[in-house]
DNA sequence: CCTGGGTTTCCTGCTT
DNA sequence: CAAGCAGGAAACCCAG
């Protein structure tokens, strides 16, 4: 594997260029500009069998306020230039747009986005459309943002620049849902209502351009009058929750191999290899450096009555999703 | 300050 | 015997 953190990647580059890491930290810099020094970088790579997509320090030391979670501890997605990205870090993308939009994963087929960061920026609208449906609109708007202006600010990704439509007309059918599905709060600030995955699918997307959004006259505002300080998040105190962090990690075993593996991936049936180093990880990602599994453990028996994970009886350190676990499906209808 | 959600910590007893 | 499971109880943290 190939995996350098962004750490690594940092202590490498300044091996390799003090200046290269000083240019691009200038917050004066365009990406463009900060394009072409990484790809001067990339001509002075260390050995031609690195992975030069693996190896592109920070392009813009905003990303760094930005609390996004969802690829959580190597070189993110968000910390280097969508060119350079890598199927993997367009996958985190796509996530995180699916997570801060309170999207269903099955309103964007993956699969269609087995593609490198290069190819992704190569990919008209149409592309996108026709690649994603409605929701490639929504994916061409944020990528072409991030391409020009690299900037997180907190609502970029997020609903301002999209008007969704249900046919959900009953309120209190809609209340009802909410309550019963607050679960998967991603905790990413996200500002736009929760969507179950049934109604986002037969909800009409429509794009309107950021820039242009007066902000406070039109529909969008109407309809998604949530900025991330108004918006009633529900409660997620500290990020993402526990199973959102089992999935991200079965959903990503690229990034840690080993540590769980489907077991019946249709039926969401997962195992733990190393029960220990998943229970640090996740200690890490609290500052907790005593979470065990066997505290871990506990936590994922809180969510057996919650409908969350289902138990597995006979088998040890297999979990299995319930039906209020959401975005580990493949297809999820 | 209060409340509730989501853990975290500790525990006992049981099973593999 | 160790490791894991089950679940009660209480504490803790944090956002609303």
């Amino acid at each position: 594997m190939h995996e350098i953190h962004s750490a690594n990647i940092a202590s490498l580059l300044l091996q390799v260029c003090d200046t290269t890491v000083c240019c691009l930290r200038d917050p004066t810099l365009t990406p463009v500009v900060r394009i072409m020094i990484l790809e001067g970088a990339g001509r002075m790579s260390i050995n031609s069998s690195s992975n030069l997509l693996h190896q592109q320090p920070s392009w813009t030391d905003g990303y760094s306020t930005c609390n996004v979670s969802s690829s959580f501890y190597g070189t993110q997605w968000h910390e280097i230039h969508p060119q350079y990205w890598t199927k993997f870090q367009v996958w985190e993308w796509l996530q995180h747009l699916l997570d801060t939009n309170q999207l269903d994963a099955n309103c964007i087929p993956f699969q269609e986005f087995d593609i490198n960061g290069e190819h992704l920026c190569s990919m008209s609208l149409q592309e996108f459309t026709q690649a994603a449906g409605t929701a490639g609109q929504l994916l061409y708007s944020n990528l072409q943002h991030l391409k020009w202006n690299g900037q997180c600010g907190s609502d970029m990704y997020q609903s301002h620049n999209v008007i969704v439509k249900t046919e959900q007309t009953d309120p209190s059918l809609m209340v009802s849902w909410k309550e019963d599905n607050y679960l998967y709060d991603s905790g990413y600030g996200s500002t736009v209502e929760l969507l179950d995955s049934k109604t986002f699918c037969r909800a009409q997307i429509s794009m309107t351009t950021p820039s242009h959004q007066p902000p406070d006259s039109s529909d969008v505002k109407k309809t998604q009058d949530h900025t991330p300080k108004s918006h009633t998040k529900k409660h997620n105190p500290r990020g993402t929750h526990l199973w959102e962090f089992i999935r991200d990690i079965l959903l990503n075993p690229e990034k840690y191999p080993g540590l769980i593996k489907w077991e019946d991936r249709s039926e969401g049936v997962f195992r733990f290899l190393k029960s220990e180093a998943v229970a640090q990880l996740w200690g890490k990602k609290k500052n907790n450096s005593s979470m065990t599994y066997e505290k871990l453990s506990r936590a994922m028996r809180y969510y057996y009555k919650r409908e969350i994970l289902e138990r597995v009886d006979g088998r040890r350190l297999v979990y299995k999703f319930g039906k209020n676990a959401r975005g580990w499906r493949e297809n999820e209808n």
